[in-house]
DNA sequence: CAATACTTGCAACTAAGTTGCATATAGGGC
DNA sequence: GCCCTATATGCAACTTAGTTGCAAGTATTG
């Protein structure tokens, strides 16, 4: 998908400094379809370097802190971590598999927000709107069969 | 809300037996029109009795497993447990405040989920949506000013 | 009443993430 | 280069939310 000067890239443009690990943690992310859960983030940045723990949790808060990296929701107790920026920038629905996990990023436009009809008769304020879709994915379909 | 025998009768009503602990733990549920995470329904219910947390975490099981309760996702760490049989009986999503966790319910009807598009170019099979809308409560902002 | 099933409690465990503090590494000033 | 400071990483211990195993209490039933 991008280069390794490519991540080096976003890292410097948003001031963090293009250390190994970071360059790491924002390629595994970045070099997945799919949003990864911390343990999965770890498991492919050890296949090359070795990480501890910690250092991984704390880049990811930093990555989400500069907004190069956003934190989903899966539904379940672990995070899931994608890349902010994508090509089209857009918002999108995410899908999690309540057998296996794993979540996959929907096509934006899936779903529409009266936003308008909520924020009229509403005192809060809303800064986001989270849709996940439930249900089983394919290779788990498959694997059953 | 509702009165204590109205509990024992849901409960019996989905073959669960009404010890009073389980009464207690539905009632603490239903008589909030918040969805509660697992430590205020023990601090609800320890108000009036004692109970042990491995038993709190059983009841709230057996009564997701019944249908009675709806398990539900803030976006934390934590569920949060809600009625799952409304007057209404319709989905409907929840907003969580991002200052101080609590969570929310809102009105039916405020989004569209277009599933045919959706249900045609997918091969995973969806069992359901989940709509949570993220920022600060009322009494949040009330607190800062 | 004995046998059995169901319910609750206690201790220990787990998964995911956090905190405190020590060490390592990288730049600057001279 | 050497010293000083800042930033980055590592390790151990801790936390939160929930789970498991097993023992003890309570109810039910023949
Ligand atoms: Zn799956
Ligand atoms: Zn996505
Ligand atoms: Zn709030
Ligand atoms: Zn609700």
């Amino acid at each position: 998908m991008n280069e390794r000067s490519d991540y080096i890239n976003m890292l410097e443009s948003n001031a963090v400094d293009p250390t190994p690990l970071r360059e790491a943690v924002l390629m595994s992310i970045g070099e997945d379809s799919r949003p990864l859960a911390a343990a999965e983030i770890m498991a492919a940045v050890r296949s090359r370097m070795s990480i501890n723990k910690v250092t991984l949790y704390r880049i990811l808060d930093l990555l989400v802190g500069k907004g190069l990296v956003k934190r989903l929701s899966a539904g379940d107790r672990a995070y899931r971590y994608g890349m902010a920026k994508t090509r089209h920038h857009q918002a999108h629905p995410h899908f999690v598999c309540s057998r296996c996990g794993v979540m996959e990023c929907l096509e934006p436009g899936l779903f529409c927000i009266d936003i308008r009809k909520f924020q009229t008769n509403s005192k809060r304020i809303i800064k986001y709107v989270d849709v996940r879709f439930e249900g089983i994915c394919e290779s788990c379909i498959k694997a059953q069969k």
